[in-house]
DNA sequence: CCTTGACTATATAGTAACTATATACACTAG
DNA sequence: CTAGTGTATATAGTTACTATATAGTCAAGG
């Protein structure tokens, strides 16, 4: 690098290569993470180019989850061993990291797709419906449960849609019973679920409906649902079908999307013969 | 939900659902950003079971690079549409996130692979071997360069490099001419090259080469290179083969793994008839 | 009924990694 | 030689927690 050689870079030159903060240089030679090869009497620091290589895996190790101090650490016994040891490492985690950006894309596309359609729909329509075989993951049962234990459920039921990476962003349905149903008992469900379109192989615990359904969609606090059940039995009548196994209740509009319990949407799906 | 309607959840165990920090719901609720749905007069929080959704939003927002302030925001605001667009925009920014991530794990691979492979060298071995067709992403012509504009070009290749999504990760090397080496002027290069594995297609810049090379490794630094080129140059003499048309450097050994320039690794790479 | 241990609360201070601001000195182009 | 840009230090502010200190509350067991 003939004139190059013994080129420095200012603090500002550098900073714009590394496409940061000037502060954030002055910061780092502060803590003495990274400091420039050189400081002229003035005070003036020049940094050389191929400290760039050194700032580059600063900011990826500081990008997974390293922090400034660590980096330092590390930086003050480098070997190609303990590089290597250090990146095998990284490697792991950066792995786990693609698998819930993935897992969280796949959440905001199964979000768009879930408004999407519901922008479509009429909340007032009543349908009969014959829907298609669909896989579902379910909780543990969850009639007549207790309040402490339906926390449990609902917090293992959590758990392991993260842990065994399943697929999420379709709303949490409920699942009730056809006696539950008959008794007036609307909120005293069997199930939670979550349906799986891509359902995985070895989990146990999935459960597939078709046939024909009542679809209509119940507006405002659950507490309320009754008055929808009422409407949908009358047109159930009118259509001359009769209650079948389950129900089938899924949030469309919640706290998530609308302010006010009144303006919540939820579907329900009756199982009919 | 019969006695579960109308369960609370205490502070403690809401946390314990969301895998947070107690004491972040504390600070959530003094922002204003997800308060309870209850306090009792002895200033107790009851968290609903249902606001843990609210409380997923929150995080995936955030892992989104959201601020806080941003998020209260929107949730003051909440509507289908709004979520929709909201949801849109932020599927757009975790694609960018997610190729990032894809291409750092690349890096940390490429750079296991170096740092391996390095380990099985002798470098005090010059061997004589003929080297496949490789692709090379070149910058523009360095030689002669004035200082500033040798910054530039560093400038400009890397940014190139990041905004086409290039191979990374392999080092970056330099290129000299028999002319200058013939002249001595080691150091006086004529192009940066990063090899890519995997040539995208439509980049005008690449270059392949193959052919015999002499291959030796300088250890310390650049300025002393001149003495490793007059061993190679010896070696050269031995095995009768004479100066090519170019020869390549690359750094296997520097400052990200080594404390001390006396300790870097430089291969050179003479292309030989 | 009382005590013990685990919980709850508030208030305050501390933290990491910047980021902004104020002030003063330096360098360079016209 | 001056205007405008760049550099430096020192200090304070920011975000999103996190820890600590102090005190009140609750539920279970003796």
């Amino acid at each position: 690098m003939n004139k190059k050689h013994g080129k420095y870079l200012t603090t500002g030159e550098f900073a714009k290569l590394c496409k940061v903060n000037k502060q954030t240089l002055f910061y780092y030679d502060q803590i003495g993470l990274l400091s420039p090869i050189l400081k002229n009497e003035k005070g003036y620091r020049y940094y050389s180019i191929h400290q760039i290589e050194l700032f580059f895996v600063i900011d990826l190790l500081k990008d997974l989850d390293m922090s400034l101090n660590d980096i330092q650490l590390y930086m003050q016994n480098k070997s190609p061993e303990s590089y290597l040891s250090l990146m095998y490492q990284k490697k792991e985690e950066i792995v786990i990291k693609r698998q819930e950006i993935e897992m969280k894309e796949k959440f905001i596309e199964a979000q768009i797709a879930l408004i999407e359609d519901a922008s479509h729909l009429d909340f007032h329509q009543v349908t009969l419906e014959q829907l298609p075989e669909a896989t579902l993951y379910l909780s543990k049962n969850i009639e007549n449960i207790t309040e402490e234990d339906f926390v449990e459920v609902v917090s293992d039921f959590l758990n392991e849609l993260n842990e065994s990476q399943l697929d999420t962003g379709y709303p949490i349905g409920v699942i009730s019973k056809r006696e539950q149903i008959l008794k007036g008992e609307y909120t005293n469900y069997s199930f939670l679920y979550i349906e799986q379109p891509n359902p995985k192989e070895g989990y146990p615990y999935f459960k597939t409906v078709k046939g024909h359904f009542i679809i209509g969609y119940h507006i405002g606090d659950v507490n309320t649902i009754h008055h929808t059940y009422k409407r949908l039995f009358l047109e159930m009548e009118v259509l001359n079908v009769t209650l079948g196994e389950y129900v089938f209740e899924e949030y469309i509009y919640d706290s998530v999307v609308k302010n006010h319990k009144e303006h919540y949407v939820t579907k329900i799906m009756i199982q009919v013969d």
